[in-house]
RNA sequence: GCGCCCGUAGCUCAGCUGGAUAGAGCGACGGACUUCGAAUCCGUAGGUCGCAGGUUCGAUUCCUGUCGGACGCACCA
């Protein structure tokens, strides 16, 4: 579809310069105006439209009649006229393509090389790390870093699709007064229990201490300042506070990890803050030497950020010990100096827009040369229909409930289907459910923007849902079983692409034809929801082919095959992208 | 106050670099299973694209203003 787009338009353009031409206008007067390339409205309008409103002024004619002088003239073009025909709309140029000499290309590219469909070398030789997640280590995961993770994956995935290497990190945010604060109340409460003993996943466990420290606070009015002690006692390395925080830190971490391993989720690294939160500051006096920053008159290191409008930042507090900031410069020019990077995504929430800002600022100050490729992946809170979720009202959705939930529905569906004897392990399947209906739903939407997470309208699985995508792939996948174990008219047909040239055949193939632009799309934007939408589209356009278009079930052998072919040409496009999505494949559900 | 993001059907969201009567899903209403699994399909109703200007042959899309909302503007992370 690309090429013929591209084929299109460069004989659309070789016809305009012939009219120009023929009017005595120079041609050099329509190199500022390629065509432009649009779908009609309607399939009935065409393939491809051209508008020539542009072209009145310097062809000094109406549009309509420049689209009629046109198509004129592409229909003595030898080499358009193997592309398809042309027509016009008033002051549109519609294209209609052969519609066989495409399924024909579209199945080939498909069978050549299945698993390659939809891949692409654009970023060839590229080196991109991705951050995300970047939990903290005083409670379970949550709704918004369900679509953190989903974002930082699939981003990793298309980019590397699209040919990059790519390399994900995972920042473990273990230290600081939130650790404290649970260790607190553990020692307050605790009494030697462990998740173990409570059966209580780890996470989850040493989440409850970090919401008891409130209890703590009504008991004992100084329990904030206890937990800052706390934090000086561990940054002093008091032996006993270490050990605690080592044991702590561990359940928080290990039940993380499995929530990483639950939703499919992998890093190639992961750094803790509790080992380089110092480092940042040689570079930060470094960069005192060479005057990138200054002293301030009571003693903190800053740096003036004037020249982007912004007032000073402290980087280096007077007692010398560094922020946050500070930090983020260290492990910066660490992780470069790890795996020399060329571009470093950071996928982090639009909250901290202020402080990507300053850093990328910061290190551009410093002379990296690849700072100017750092790039903060912005995504938008994850609010419920209520507002914003709160830890202190527990209003926070978790990650770990949610999935569980979604999963009990699941299995209710297959058992309310009688399914339970054709998907095998039921709760294995109804947990790629799970999966598949919450990574759609957070991916779909447009990253950068807040979205509102409706907790009753996500349990559906009906509709515009990760599910309904992995329905379409378990009913083709069922058919090519059938097919397989001689069920059937298409064994012994032939695949013929005219016998694809109908309406649904044609919507469908022309999806298929589009997911490779649409996976080039989303990492050209860093975002997924090109690919998940162009899958829905796809599923959809399948539905309604397969609906009205009996397959296995057609009467003539040649259509039974050339439909099953197509069928499985979507499954396969349905298969590569929905990994890109981390939505699992289900061959039965 | 300043910065940044967002305001599209009752709800949740699409709408690619400005282009042809603004699209989906949910919800509502009405249809389709002795036919490859109905987690499906088809139809109906529902929008002055927050508001006002501007640029343009043409603006939901770009610019300005304005109203409304979110998030930032720490020697917290």
């Amino acid at each position: 579809m690309k090429d013929a787009k591209t084929l299109w338009k460069a004989c659309v353009s070789r016809a305009l310069e012939a009219l120009a031409r023929e009017k005595g206008i120079p041609a050099e007067a329509l190199s500022a105006l390629p065509p432009a390339v649009e779908v009609p409205p309607k399939p009935e309008l065409g393939d491809l439209g051209f508008p020539m409103f542009p072209y009145a002024k310097v062809l000094r004619a109406a549009p309509a009649q420049i689209a009629q002088a046109v198509a004129a003239a592409l229909v003595g073009d030898p080499e358009a006229a193997g592309l398809g025909t042309v027509r016009t709309e008033g002051p549109y140029l519609n294209v209609f393509l052969d519609r066989p000499a495409v399924v024909r290309d579209v199945l080939e590219a498909l069978g050549r090389d299945p698993d390659g469909y939809g891949r692409n070398e654009s970023l060839a030789g590229r080196k991109i790390m991705v951050e995300f997640s970047s939990p903290n280590t005083n409670k379970p995961l949550h709704l918004g870093h369900l679509r953190n993770d989903a974002l930082g994956e699939s981003v990793s995935r298309i980019l590397a699709a699209n040919g990059a290497e790519v390399f994900k990190i995972d920042l473990i945010n273990d230290r600081g007064v939130h650790i404290c604060k649970s260790m607190l109340a553990y020692m307050a409460y605790g009494n030697g229990r462990t998740p173990e003993s409570e059966g209580v996943k780890s996470d989850h466990f040493v989440g409850d201490y970090y919401v008891r420290f409130n209890d703590l606070k009504k008991e004992d009015p100084a329990a904030e300042e206890k937990a800052q002690a706390l934090l000086v006692k561990w940054e002093a390395g008091d032996p006993d506070t270490l050990a605690l925080w080592k044991t702590m830190n561990g359940w928080a971490e290990g039940g993380i990890r499995q929530t990483y391993e639950r939703t499919g989720i992998s890093f190639d690294k992961y750094y803790h803050e509790s080992r380089i939160y110092v480092t940042g500051k040689d570079e930060v006096l470094r960069g005192l030497e060479s005057g990138v920053f200054f002293k301030a008159e009571d003693g903190s290191v800053r740096v003036d950020l004037s020249d982007i409008g912004l007032e000073t930042k402290v980087l280096l507090r007077k007692d010398g010990t560094s922020i946050y900031m500070t930090q983020d410069i260290g492990l910066a020019i660490e992780r470069h100096k790890d795996w020399p990077f060329d571009q470093l995504i950071y996928v982090v929430a639009s909250e901290q827009q202020y402080h990507f800002k300053v850093l990328f600022h910061i290190l551009a100050k410093l002379g990296y040369p690849w700072a100017a490729n750092l790039y903060h992946l912005s995504y938008g809170l994850v609010n419920l229909p209520e507002g914003r979720m709160k830890t202190r009202e527990g209003t926070v959705v978790d990650a770990d409930t949610l999935l569980d939930s979604l999963r009990e529905l699941a299995v209710e569906e297959i058992a309310s289907k009688g399914r339970e004897d054709a998907v095998g392990d039921i709760s294995e399947t109804a947990e790629k459910i799970a999966l598949g209906a919450v990574h759609f739903y957070l991916l779909q939407a447009t990253p950068s923007k807040d979205m509102i997470f409706n907790p009753k309208e996500s349990l559906s699985f009906n509709g515009a849902t990760g599910p309904y995508i992995q329905y379409m792939g378990a009913r083709i996948s069922s058919m090519l079983r059938k097919h397989d174990s001689g069920e059937g008219n298409a064994r012994g047909g032939t695949v013929r692409p005219e016998l694809l040239a109908g309406d649904a055949e044609w919507a469908l193939i022309r999806r298929i034809a589009e997911y490779p632009e649409a996976v080039a799309q989303a990492a050209r934007d860093f975002d997924p929801s090109a690919v998940a939408t162009c899958l829905y589209d796809l599923a959809s356009a399948f539905s309604r082919f397969y609906h009205d278009n009996p397959v296995l079930t057609a009467p003539d052998k040649d259509t039974a095959a050339s439909r099953l072919a197509l069928a499985a040409a979507a499954r396969t496009v349905l298969r590569n992208g929905l990994s890109l999505v981390c939505i699992p494949f289900l061959e039965t559900m």
